[in-house]
DNA sequence: CGAGGGTTTGAATTAGATCAACTCTCGTGG
DNA sequence: CCACGAGAGTTGATCTAATTCAAACCCTCG
């Protein structure tokens, strides 16, 4: 499971948990990389690591947001709820995602662990106070936080005004696109249920399944199994994201 | 229109132009409230302030991001299009609003006047370079950003899982909220059409025409006329924001 | 007075939801 | 080794909330 193991010569294991960061696999990808050698030791000596459990729960809308996160590996979800248990995903996050942005003292979402998983934790009060010695930190957040709000903006146009197939077909390019897997003969990654996949695009599981076989139908794609998809003709799906 | 004219003792035009944010009327509420007084001037110097007619394109999707904006006074839509026309208004913003903060070197969405507005016009670039001197106007950023992403959120539950009623209602609440006035009895303004609330709502205008009937109907609020709603029964407007 | 937005209301249509049955895995245990 | 059950996914038949199509009904403004 961890690409830990391997790791030619990974340090020491009292190395890792004293000094994590700089053995760290997604530090170039995440918003660490906005910290220089000195800053990284000051934010190693705060964070801890954690693995979470499939099914897991990181923390629920409502609860006191004390906290901050980094994937380090898995995929978890954000979500919302209605009281009579409507659920909307606002979100799937994977290795190297910061979650966190949205909140104010208390959380705007709940957040639970896909697969198994590892976060990062930084303690939120004592991250804030980091801001000002370090400038780069919060310019690189607010630079994630306008890419989250540009994405945010995208999905509401999906869910207002697009059709079933074209949810989908936006939503698999989408994740092909994060997973660096867009083009024809791609294989992208599902590591979601589709009952996840139906709270993340307004739509129920019936509907996002026969979603599915219409594009295996038009040719568009293969399921080899349900969590995985071959893209055949990723031009073709591009089209219906933004069809008209 | 403007609140210029009405105040006893406005500055002259000529120094008003020269140094427009000391008398500004929304200073206090934007993020201009994050800057103390010298860094005020040097702001100043940057900024122009504009009139917008009703309808006009302040920007399109797809431009060159070369400016961000306040809004002094009016109401602004930020939208989205599909190829065949399909719509999505992700936004509407009023005074002291900024609209800026989701965008890369491009626009992701167009931004129209919906009446008369006044915008305040920072050119970006100079305003990036000031971040290094001004950390807190960059944290008064990070902030507003991570609200705008609570609120995305929101409405991805609004456009995702709820009912035409529920959105109707819940769209009603937040408006009446921006503008301090959510008790029963409270009018609400509605500057925009019934085309943009379906827009915004993931609706059709007729389904939202129906919407207000029922409302109406159920004794929740009355409308004297299109352009403003009396909320009737703040408490069971409220309630169908978050029925089940 | 007449034209043209914007809005409302009614009737017919439909995309997607709901209800229901069946399949496919996969893990457990006899 | 096979029976069994549970969870996830697919497929079909029916239903419904919202859309589409159509017709009035405002207003305001020239």
């Amino acid at each position: 499971m961890s690409r830990f193991q391997i790791l030619p010569d990974a340090a020491p294991s009292q190395s890792a948990e004293l000094m994590p960061c700089a053995a760290c696999d997604v530090r170039e990808l995440s918003i660490c990389s906005a910290l220089r050698g000195p800053e990284l030791d000051r934010i190693a000596a705060l964070v801890s690591r954690s693995p979470v459990g499939a099914g897991q729960t990181l923390f629920q809308e409502g609860d006191e947001a004390n906290a901050v996160y980094n994937i380090i590996e898995g995929a978890v979800r954000l979500f919302k709820l209605l009281p009579d248990g409507r659920r909307q995903i606002t979100g799937f996050l994977f290795a190297s995602d910061f979650i966190g942005l949205a909140l104010k003292d208390r959380y705007a979402y709940s957040a639970e662990a896909i697969t198994g998983t590892v976060v990062c934790r930084f303690p939120r009060v004592k991250l804030e106070s980091l801001f000002e010695e370090m400038p780069r930190l919060e310019n690189r957040l607010l630079r994630q936080a306008s890419n989250e709000l540009i994405a945010a903006q995208d999905q509401m146009l999906l869910l207002g005004r697009k059709t079933a197939v074209e949810r989908l077909a936006s939503f698999l390019m989408a994740l092909a696109q994060r997973q660096g897997r867009a083009k024809t003969g791609d294989t992208v990654d599902l590591p979601m249920t589709r009952t996840d996949i139906a709270d993340y695009l307004g739509l129920t599981i019936e509907t996002v399944s026969r979603g599915f076989t219409r594009l295996r139908k038009d040719g568009l794609i293969e399921t080899p199994d349900s969590h995985s998809a071959v893209l055949r003709d990723a031009e073709g799906l591009r089209a219906l994201t933004e069809s008209g």
